[in-house]
RNA sequence: GCCCCAGUGGCGCAAUGGAUAGCGCAACGGCCUUCUAAUCCGUCGGUUGCAGGUUCGAGUCCUGCCUGGGGCGCCA
């Protein structure tokens, strides 16, 4: 089956041949003004030096789309505007409901798209922080992959750093045994670490001796680094599995992996000139950049530069990615871009591999303050799931966090208040899952009355109309959020369709309307639940039943 | 000092250079012998931080400010 065009597309493609510009549909801005609408004529005015409404005329004359369309309107300074006939609606919407994609179309050119998100850090709990980079990292996992690239995930842990000094020094010092802790128990190890370091001088002095010693491979070391990291695993796989994501052990790649090719690296970088010497540090200066990426420091160490260094090699030269997605918080973006330039520079990531960083802003607390992760204060990922299940059944709670979390912009800060997420009202996670539920209800209901449905046939009422205007938008809105990588986009498309369904629910009765009118709303309920369960799919969220 | 992000009704947010800036919460008022009332319908609420500029048209682009947050050589 050739892949559904929408509607919009459709109407472009016969605009941009007639007028040989592109014609800018968009969605129109109110009811009055039909389905869609096009400025054309405005801009075309200018360059003709005609008044607006006379070129929209001679469009609208010679522009055939009577097999799509109602008769065309000029209006106001020259907008043209369109208004979908209702069998072509009724098409659109049958047609997606016969699609087993579901409108969605499938990638043009498929690609190996590497996603780097998660990344919690070995002995310590996952917190509230890394609640919005697994969220957002699994959606366009699921994004991507449903259009049919390729997803490589990776799990980029924190196991390998220079606070493993610390930990495996007051580890021996206790005296206990790392392969029996919890992860909590882990967690507040490393917090006696982290506040004994800053305090004893002495202490501080064994664990950065002891960095060496454990990097330089001692067997003693490396057994204790080993037990934490293997009771962090189990954990981390507890969290996913809680919060519904798609990570497994096999997505791991933590900063460990690359431990090995750092010195290559490096040694290719000072060979090739890309890194320079500078004050005792090697380092590779990139422009638009006043400081220096570090790539060796003065005492021959690495730092994380040098590691996102190595990541990106790998994942170009061995995982041959053709796009690669770092989700971390906002605050590494200058980080990133600088890595980025200097991994262009040196060649490990060609001009045809793309490169995005997606930065979130940060998580607040109540008092509008950052959640810490060292002073001991800060919430863990499993309180807040707690807390969250506290006011819902296990899968609502998780899908008022999770919409939460993805239905506004990625960039802004974001106050966790668990009291305000639960709600069941508005614009969230529950409303849609309700929409999803509804649905499934009528369908299950009137197959029990042994009704059948089929096509979407009648579309009278104005709001069943806008319902398969809307469900012709899903395939769009979906490329449109693995273009740009914005899940608050297919949030409100979701939840603008789920509000129209509840109006279809209040004026348009399914069961109780017979014949055609009854199979047509009947397939437009399937068709809405089709496209609930898909939409919710992407999102990570649960689609129940019932409700 | 340089750079990045944000600023939109009381609160939380949306808006691809297009028409009268949308939605939710809160508040107030309606609708359940009717497929699930976690829904729906209505009312109230705006000088889009400030000042210029570009444009037929600016919340959006440009310049300069203000406020808040963040980042800038050996932490990640």
């Amino acid at each position: 089956m050739a892949p559904m065009q929408s509607l919009p597309a459709l109407l472009d493609a016969r605009l941009r041949d007639l007028t040989g510009v592109d014609p800018e549909m968009r969605p129109a801005t109110k009811p009055q003004f039909g389905h869609f609408q096009s400025n054309v004529a405005l801009r075309l005015a200018k360059q003709e030096g005609r008044p607006p409404r006379e070129v929209a005329a001679d469009i609208v004359e010679k522009l055939d789309v009577a097999d799509l369309c109602e008769p065309l309107e000029i209006a106001g300074p020259g907008f043209i505007n369109f208004r979908m006939r209702s069998d072509v609606l009724a098409e659109s919407a049958t047609g997606l409901l016969e699609d087993p994609h579901s409108g969605i179309n499938p990638a043009a050119y498929p690609q190996r798209v590497v996603i780097d998100y998660s990344a919690p850090n070995v002995a310590k709990q996952m917190h509230v922080g890394h609640l919005r980079t697994t969220i957002i990292g699994d959606c366009f996992n699921r994004v991507l992959s449903t259009i049919g690239h390729t997803v490589i995930a990776q799990n980029h842990i924190g196991d390998w750093g220079t606070q493993f000094g610390m930990l495996i020094e007051q580890v021996l010092d206790e005296g206990i045994d790392a392969s029996q802790l919890t992860l909590a128990e882990a967690d507040a190890l490393y917090k006696r670490a982290a506040s004994r370091f800053k305090e004893d001088e002495d202490f501080a002095t064994r664990a950065r001796a002891r960095v060496a010693v454990f990097q330089g491979g001692d067997e003693e070391s490396l057994n204790i680094w080993r037990q934490l990291v293997e009771i962090s695993k189990p954990a981390f796989n507890e969290a996913y599995r809680r919060l519904g994501v798609l990570l497994t052990d096999d997505d791991l790649a933590g900063e460990s992996t690359y431990n090995d090719d750092l010195p290559v690296l490096v040694k290719e970088l000072e060979e090739s000139g890309v890194a320079v010497v500078d004050d005792g540090a090697l380092c590779v200066f990139v422009d638009g950049f006043d400081a220096p990426l570090i790539v060796r420091k003065r005492d021959g160490g690495y730092g994380y530069a040098t590691t996102d260094l190595a990541a990106i090699r790998r994942r170009v030269q061995e995982i041959e990615a053709d796009r690669l997605i770092y989700v971390t918080d906002a605050r590494q973006a200058g980080h990133f871009a600088q890595v980025f330039a200097a991994a262009r520079k040196a060649g490990f990531l060609p001009e045809d591999v793309t490169a995005q960083h997606v930065g979130y802003g940060m998580v607040l607390g109540q008092d509008g303050r950052p959640f810490k992760t060292r002073d001991g204060s800060a919430a863990s990922l499993e309180s807040l799931l707690d807390a969250a299940e506290e006011e819902a059944a296990p899968n609502v709670a998780l899908a008022a966090i999770k919409y939460a979390d993805l239905s506004s912009g990625l960039q802004k800060d974001y106050t966790f208040d668990a009291e305000r997420m639960v709600k069941t009202t508005g614009n969230t996670g529950p409303y849609l899952q309700y929409a999803h539920a509804r649905a499934s209800n009528i369908l299950r209901n009137a197959e029990a009355q042994d009704l059948h449905w089929g096509a979407v046939t009648v579309l009278e009422e104005p709001v069943e109309q806008q319902l398969a205007l809307q469900l012709s938008g899903f395939g769009d809105v979906v490329d449109e959020v693995a273009h740009e990588l914005q899940p608050h986009k297919l949030c409100t498309y979701l939840y603008e369709l789920a509000s129209t369904a509840a109006s279809f629910y209040e004026t348009c009765p399914a069961l109780k309307a017979e014949g055609d009118v009854r199979a047509s709303r009947l397939a437009l309920w399937a068709a809405v639940k089709q496209v609930l369960a898909k939409g919710l799919y992407l999102l990570g969220i649960d689609a129940p039943e019932r409700m």
